[in-house]
DNA sequence: AATATATATTTTAATAATTGAAATATATAT
DNA sequence: ATATATATTTCAATTATTAAAATATATATT
């Protein structure tokens, strides 16, 4: 492969890597549009729903934060009611943080401005899109 | 459809979409490992790379963050000679930020760390990725 | 059982990033 | 000329994040 192709690639990468943050960005701010919520609010608010709740810890990983900044991003969710703290039993140092009743039904409304059809195209085609990109990361 | 049906689509969105946001976070750490820059740092490197360059409003709107933020952010780079600012001769309000000749090696070089195999492989599937999720977004 | 060490989270003071508003500079329209 | 609009920067105030100490619980060692 010539030096030039090998900068074209390089470019195309750059371009279509771009291209991809920029849609799912566009997603989330489609899903939280005219809610009071910060995209990774709403990130958070997803990951817990489909991890029934995450340890602060995890959340700390997630993000790339310290667990100070876990500690404080909770402590708003949970004023808004939509986020609890639940101590674990088996281990009483952990603190998982779950979706609250409030926060589920928070969740479960965002999609509600999406037809059913849109809803189903769009499971099938990033589940698509993943089996893609899992061949390259 | 069934309401059954309905909630599992909204769960396989949420989940590939994170699984989505996740790799692209992924590739972003992959490339500024053992670089001193943010993610968002490297990927206003890139963004100036693919787009000859920027207007600060440009900027702004891409990180919906204020025009103060994007001065804040260009100081930064420019401290570190990644970028410059260019008055534009045909309207001398606007500024551009565009990449230095260091900027320009600094960019190319984030992908030395890829084989060629690995560049042609991202380069077609990264395309392929965004002309599937054309179909929804 | 008592003690030491390790882990998970919270608290807090200091630092860094971002905002909103005013200031500066240039353009455009009347 | 003058007024209005646009682009960026400056700056004080707010908000977010960190690093380190404090708190609470767990696990290992003697």
């Amino acid at each position: 492969m010539s030096k030039d192709d090998q900068l074209h690639h390089v470019e195309i990468i750059m371009r279509e890597m771009l291209k991809i943050q920029q849609k799912s960005k566009m997603f989330v701010e489609l899903l939280s549009e005219g809610e009071s919520l910060s995209q990774n609010q709403l990130i958070l608010l997803l990951q817990l729903k489909i991890n029934d709740g995450m340890k602060a810890t995890e959340v700390a990983d997630f993000f790339s934060v310290t667990p100070g900044a876990v500690t404080s991003m909770c402590d708003k969710l949970e004023k808004l009611d939509l986020v609890q703290r639940v101590r674990e039993n088996e281990d009483r140092r952990v603190v998982k943080m779950v979706l609250t009743k409030n926060g589920e039904i928070k969740v479960q409304n965002l999609f509600l401005k999406f037809s059913q059809d849109k809803l189903t195209d769009m499971a099938k085609i990033l589940s698509d899109v993943n089996q893609l990109m899992q061949e390259i990361f």
